[in-house]
DNA sequence: CCGCTAATTTAGAATTGTTCTAAATCTTGA
DNA sequence: TCAAGATTTAGAACAATTCTAAATTAGCGG
């Protein structure tokens, strides 16, 4: 298939997919859908039960493949806040990630641009770094 | 048994131990002593191979179960890298961790101190958070 | 000191999250 | 249209962790 007659947000999909040597295929759309859809950093599993919605015959594998793939060309980030299954963001600028600890909840949390000049010991070479936040969300610390 | 000539580290963990109400036990010295004796963010499979150089019968669960209550009573940090199993962190301090995505070691990293003002909505009460750099070491990136 | 109670350790089973495998299906380009 | 390669699928395999039930150990009141 030839782009055209695409949303624009498919074909962005189609592009960063296709530099990275990968096809554009209903199971990593339905995938990526559901990331945008809402943003509330599903796991894998998550997304699994999401897209199944859509396309039923999807399997696990498919998800954590299609997942794998968004993360390769640049549409998605793996988020690990805690020992759990890994969650997934679409937000692909620079932010950090708050995690409730009571409700487990994920949100973005905006960050400094350019964080602090951190002081790595000589010939070490930062490639990016990921900043957690734990507490109590709003709803939590309202309910205690 | 009572604290009296304990050798002060050791002290310092009955008293870490015994204001959590847990117990000191042989286990749970060794596992704290392994911690503090080569600080390289082991996992819990690495602490329980070390450990059982010293105690030979111990068992993986017991390590499990050390750790938690060492985590519990403020003496050591899980630390999450990367989606592979958790690594433990007897340095109780505020820092940041380096990750090298070639060999996987991990490094403390001093962090400039009260990271700054990170806005989170209202209501929202962080109790600590956690910094992780990805990139290559010094040593990894000399190879290349 | 004895025995009670609760904490801890242990081996192994169970669970969870993820990756692997091999066969079937789909795409793409010649 | 066909062959080559990519992708999907179900299910097995695997790794990390937690759970379970029984045995051991430690502290405490009498």
């Amino acid at each position: 298939m030839k782009a055209h007659c695409q949303p624009p947000e498919e074909q962005h999909l189609t592009e960063q997919l296709g530099a990275t040597g990968l096809r554009l295929t209903p199971q990593r759309q339905q995938v990526y859908d559901v990331l945008l859809h809402k943003r509330d950093h599903p796991t894998a599993e998550e997304v699994f039960i999401r897209a199944k919605r859509q396309l039923p015959e999807i399997s696990h594998a498919t998800v954590y493949n299609c997942l794998d793939a968004l993360v390769k060309c640049g549409l998605a980030r793996p988020v690990t806040v805690d020992r759990g299954a890994t969650r997934f963001c679409p937000n692909m600028s620079q932010h950090g990630h708050f995690h409730c600890d009571v409700c487990g909840t994920v949100l973005d949390v905006a960050l400094p641009d350019g964080l602090p000049g951190i002081a790595l010991p000589p010939g070490f070479q930062p490639e990016h770094y990921e900043v957690a936040i734990h507490g109590t969300c709003a709803d939590c610390a309202r309910k205690k």
